[in-house]
DNA sequence: GTCCACAATATTGTTGACAAATTAGTCGGC
DNA sequence: GCCGACTAATTTGTCAACAATATTGTGGAC
């Protein structure tokens, strides 16, 4: 039984995963038989997953006809936005309302000179992967439970397609230099005005996803 | 199976009933044994609900040791009433920006006379039936899938707080003084006014929350 | 060749039995 | 009488078989 909880937490972070990376297209169907032998777990496991994915609205289910990825289309995305655009501006806020000042140094440094070498050599991976450390340390800073859990539910859906909106021509230096300002008022100790830059940011990214909707989705 | 199908969506249904309602009360252990019986339906479908519950932050689950429904402290409460204001202000916004002004007229008469009577009356159930209603439509008028399952996520775990916060001496009246403001703006179309008149009132009904904090959890 | 009816297959939905773990109860030692 | 080990009962976790449904394939009429 260990063995196969294991293998059950296991699954769904894999199936996250996936769904996330476009490994499984959207409209792709999800089989229990298969996936409950090739993760050595019974379908019933399987089928709890699937209750996760569907209520993260990862895949849509239809009785007896089983369950396929979630195909997204702009105003589903727009609204995705709508949402993030107001937690994630929240969470920044908060973030600065609960820690010092000093605390955010290291990344200010980080997003200096670095990033920018990230983004003139286009190596964009590791300008994500630096985004998302920044993310992730103001989420534990907003300390917020509730907040985290819809962020990372939110953040699910939208992170391939923030994927395809950093390579988009001038994007990430525009992003680069919204998030310095985000980063500036959150070393001042200016909630307020972090809260804005960010939401900010975030609302430019979605007007350049809408400029080359046709492109991304 | 179809029988049980709809079994298994009341169940669900129920079952966030009863939690919201403290007929469950914080700390109460659900048997899965119990509710398969009550409601004739197969314990996969109760494990299929608890796992639905304990997404929404409704049920705590400890493997081999069964699910409880959680308890609220002061500071998790905190937590949600930070995620209501950004929230139900967006929607509140969002509304404004996607239907007609005059949509509301019949919104401002019975905030009206009304709802005078219901709070001079002491007949909080009317009081905060209407109150729903009120969003209910706004939530309809914002046309945000996403936002709308997060509100009612939301809800589910706020409403029996919100319940016991409108009876506090006083806490009506400016409740309805606040809405009314809200639906002015919402009248004129002014929906930058109308959410941060939507968010002060979250805003204050939290504030009075705190200040009675040791005679509501 | 196309369409429809019908059978064969594959997939999901449901159930009950069994295994594992926890909790409650009981007995004996001190 | 109190504590701890052992047993019994309860409860959750897992699985595999069975039923219901949908999909695919086949044959025949026209």
């Amino acid at each position: 039984m260990q063995r196969s909880r294991r293998n059950a937490v296991a699954l769904l972070k894999v199936l996250r995963e996936r769904i996330a990376r476009r490994e499984y297209p959207p409209g792709a169907k999800l089989l229990e038989n298969d996936l409950a032998r090739e993760f050595g777990v019974s379908r019933a496991r399987v089928r709890e997953a699937f209750g996760a994915l569907e209520q993260r609205g990862l895949i849509r289910r239809i009785p007896n006809r089983g369950a396929e990825v979630v195909r997204l289309d702009l105003s589903q995305v727009s609204e995705i936005y709508e949402v993030r655009e107001m937690l994630e501006g929240l969470c920044v806020r908060l973030a600065v309302q609960r820690s010092k000042p000093e605390s955010w140094q290291d990344l200010v440094r980080l997003f200096g000179k670095p990033m920018e070498r990230h983004v003139k050599r286009g190596e964009f991976e590791d300008y994500i992967a630096k985004l998302e450390l920044l993310r992730r340390r103001t989420i534990v800073a907003a300390r917020n439970r509730v907040l985290a859990d819809m962020l990372d539910s939110i953040n699910d859906r939208a992170r391939e397609i923030m994927r395809r909106i950093i390579i988009l021509p001038g994007r990430a230096e525009a992003g680069l230099k919204q998030h310095r300002a985000v980063l500036a008022a959150m070393r001042k100790g200016d909630a307020a005005a972090a809260e804005r830059r960010r939401r900010e940011n975030i609302r430019s990214s979605r007007d350049c996803l809408r400029r080359y909707e046709s492109f991304i989705l």
